[in-house]
RNA sequence: GGCGGUGUAGCUCAGCUGGUUAGAGCAGGGGAAUCAUAAUCCCCGUGUCCGGGGUUCGAGUCCCUGCACCGCCA
C-alpha cells in the first residue's frame, strides 16, 4: 500500500477503562499519540487525535453499586482522573470520547441494527462453564482440573440464548487483507501473532450479555432482554466519534483512522475483531494499528528519605513533563518493551537536555549578548566548509525526522535531532567564537559561526517541538524565533536562514539545569 | 508441544537485499579548551557478532542444528 503520504492523519488511542487507576501505559500511549499528532501537523497535515474512556461493563456497575451511585454518575466522577492527567502531560486531544455519549450509543445501535438486518448477526444457544468473578465462559477442554484458567476459581456449567456476529466467515478474507497490506499491523512480530491465529481458524463471535447477567451496557436494538458485549460496544468508538463531525455529505470525513496505538494485550480485538466488524458493515478499514510494548517498571527500593515507592507518572511533576516525555519517545522502541527506572531517566536528562542541548543554548546565546549586544549578525555570504558541513547535517535531520516518524521509530527521529545538537558543539569548538571575538578582524566569521550555531540550534528546536511542545517554545523565543506551531509549514519552519541578520536574541534562563540525581538512587 | 521472535563492546542498541580493518550513544581512562548549566571538544575497545555445522571467492548478514530468553497459541 504505497500511497502518498495522505494530507490529514487520524490517530487514536485506546478508550481506557474508566474504572481503572492511569498508569505509565496509559501516559505512554497518549503521549505517543500526540507527539505523532503535533508531527504530522508539523508535516503540513490536518490531525485529529482521538481519545477517550471505555465505560460500559460489569465492573463499572459493580463499583458504582458499591458506591451508592448510578452507573453513569459514577463515570462521571471517574473521567476526570484521565482527563486530568492528560492536561498535566501537555496532551492536546482532539475529543475525547465516552463510550455513555448519546451519539456514540446511537451510531452503536446503528451498526448493531445494520448487521443485524444483514443476516450478520444471529440467534444461537451457548452452553459453557462460566466463571463469575472473571464474567468469562470457558470450554469444557478450557478448564483447569474443572476450574476457571485463568484464576483458578470455581466455573459454574451455563446454557444461555445469545446473539452471536459471524466473525467466522471472514478469516480468509482478512488473512488476505493482512498479507495484501504489510503494514496493517506493526510490528511485524504481531503481525505474525495475527496471521498465526486466524490459521487456526476463526469463529463466530458472542456479542450479546443476557441483562441477568449485565445490566450496564448498550442494549441491543432487536432484543432490549440483551446488552452489547463491551468490546463491539468499545471498538466502535472510533467510527462514531468522527461519524458525527463528517458533516452531512461526508465533505469532512475522517475515518478510516491512519493509525490505531494499541497495547499489545488488546491484539486480538483489534486486529481480529474489529477488521471483521467493519468488513461486514461495509466500513473501510484503519489503515495501520501499531502495538506497542510494556515499560517495565521495577520495584524501587524502599528507602527512608522517600519514604514510599516513586511512580513513573510522580517524576512527570518532580523533574517536568517535557522531561518525561522526552524521556519516554526517546527511550522506547515501539514495539518493545522497556525497562522504566528513575537513574536512567535522570542520566538520559543531563547528559542529552542539560549537556548538550541545554549547554549548547545557553553558551551561544550568552555569547551573543556578549560579544554582539543581544544581536544576531550577518553571516558571511560564501559558505567555508564548516558551515557547509553544519548545514548538511542540519538537512539530514530535516529529511530524516519525518521519515522515522513516518515509521513509527521515534527514538531514531529524537537521535537525528540530537546528531544535530551535538554537531553544533562540536561545531563551536571548532570555529572557537570566544577567540574570534578578540580579533576586530574575525568579526565577519565570529557572526558566521552564532548564526550557524543559532539556525541549528533553532531547527533542532522545531524538530523537537513534539516531543517538548513547551521547551522547545521557549528554546525558539530564547533565539529570537517565534512561530507559529500549532499549523505548521514544514518547508519554511526547517529552511536555512529563517532568523534575519540584526534581529534580537534574547537568551534566558537555563533551559534544562541539571538534575542531581537523589541521595538514595547513587551508588 | 505448535508457530513466531530475540541473542552484536560493561550498559542500551544500529548494522537494508551477504563484500573494504564490525559501528553509535552512555558509562570508564587520558588530554585540550574556558564561551557555557564543573557543561563542551579530542583520543582510547585483541568484542569467540550465543555454540556447532554448511552454502559461497567471501557471512554478524543466507541454510541446518543445538542452547538461552521472550511472545502468541495449546
Amino acid at each position: 500500500m504505497d500511497a502518498p503520504a495522505p494530507d490529514r492523519f487520524y490517530v487514536t488511542t485506546p478508550i481506557y477503562y474508566v474504572n481503572g487507576t492511569p498508569h505509565i501505559g496509559h501516559a505512554y500511549t497518549t503521549i505517543l499519540a500526540d507527539v505523532l499528532t503535533r508531527y504530522h501537523r508539523l508535516f503540513g497535515r490536518q490531525a485529529y487525535f482521538l481519545t477517550g474512556t471505555d465505560e460500559h461493563g460489569l465492573k463499572v456497575q459493580q463499583a458504582a453499586e458499591a458506591a451508592c451511585m448510578e452507573p453513569k454518575a459514577y463515570c462521571d466522577s471517574m473521567v476526570g482522573n484521565f482527563k486530568d492527567l492528560w492536561d498535566r502531560l501537555g496532551i492536546r486531544y482532539d475529543r475525547f470520547i465516552r463510550t455513555t455519549d448519546d451519539n456514540h450509543i446511537a451510531y452503536v445501535h446503528e451498526i448493531l441494527q445494520r448487521l443485524w438486518d444483514a443476516g450478520e448477526i444471529y440467534s444461537s444457544s451457548y452452553q459453557g462453564w462460566y466463571c463469575i468473578p472473571d464474567e468469562r465462559f470457558w470450554t469444557e477442554k478450557d478448564l483447569v482440573d474443572g476450574n476457571c484458567p485463568e484464576c483458578g476459581r470455581e466455573v459454574i456449567e451455563l446454557e444461555e440464548e445469545n446473539y452471536f456476529f459471524r466473525m467466522g466467515s471472514y478469516g480468509d478474507w482478512l488473512i488476505e487483507h493482512i498479507e495484501a497490506n504489510p503494514d496493517f499491523i506493526f510490528p511485524e512480530t504481531r503481525r505474525n501473532e495475527v496471521l498465526g491465529f486466524l490459521r487456526r481458524g476463526l469463529e463466530d463471535l458472542c456479542v450479546s450479555r443476557p441483562k441477568s447477567r449485565l445490566i450496564w451496557g448498550i442494549p441491543l436494538p432487536f432484543d432490549h432482554e440483551y446488552v452489547t458485549y463491551v468490546w463491539f460496544d468499545a471498538l466502535l468508538n472510533y467510527v462514531s466519534a468522527v461519524e458525527e463531525i463528517s458533516g452531512p455529505n461526508g465533505e469532512d470525513k475522517w475515518w478510516p483512522a491512519d493509525l490505531h496505538l494499541i497495547g499489545k494485550d488488546i491484539i486480538t480485538t483489534h486486529c481480529v475483531y474489529w477488521p471483521t466488524m467493519l468488513k461486514a458493515a461495509g466500513l473501510e478499514l484503519p489503515k495501520r494499528i501499531a502495538a506497542h510494548g510494556w515499560w517495565l517498571v521495577e520495584e524501587e527500593k524502599m528507602s527512608k528519605s522517600r519514604g514510599n515507592v516513586v511512580k513513573p507518572l510522580d517524576l512527570a511533576e518532580q523533574y517536568g513533563v517535557d522531561a518525561f516525555r522526552y524521556f519516554l519517545m526517546r527511550e522506547m522502541t515501539v514495539g518493545q518493551d522497556r525497562s522504566f527506572n528513575e537513574v536512567d531517566m535522570v542520566q538520559r536528562y543531563n547528559s542529552e537536555l542539560a549537556n548538550d542541548l541545554g549547554n549548547a543554548l545557553s553558551r551561544v546565546t550568552k555569547m551573543i549578548l556578549r560579544y554582539r549586544d543581544g544581536v544576531l549578525g550577518q553571516p558571511a555570504d560564501g559558505d567555508e566548509k564548516l558551515e557547509v558541513e553544519m548545514k548538511a547535517i542540519a538537512s539530514k535531520a530535516v529529511v530524516n525526522v519525518p521519515a522515522a516518524v513516518e515509521a513509527l521509530q521515534i527514538n531514531r527521529a529524537v537521535d537525528e535531532v540530537m546528531e544535530l545538537v551535538r554537531a553544533t558543539n562540536r561545531y563551536l569548538e571548532m570555529r572557537e567564537p570566544w577567540q574570534l571575538a578578540k580579533d576586530e578582524q574575525k568579526k565577519s566569521l565570529l557572526d558566521t559561526t552564532l548564526y550557524t550555531a543559532v539556525e541549528s540550534l533553532r531547527l533542532a528546536g522545531v524538530l523537537l517541538y513534539p516531543v517538548m511542545p513547551e521547551k522547545t517554545v521557549r528554546l525558539m523565543e530564547q533565539l529570537g524565533f517565534y512561530p507559529d506551531m500549532t499549523g505548521g509549514d514544514y518547508e519554511s519552519l526547517t529552511a536555512w536562514g529563517v532568523l534575519e541578520p540584526g534581529s534580537s536574541i534574547p537568551g534566558g534562563e537555563s533551559l534544562f539545569p541539571r538534575i542531581e540525581l537523589p541521595e538514595d538512587l547513587r551508588d
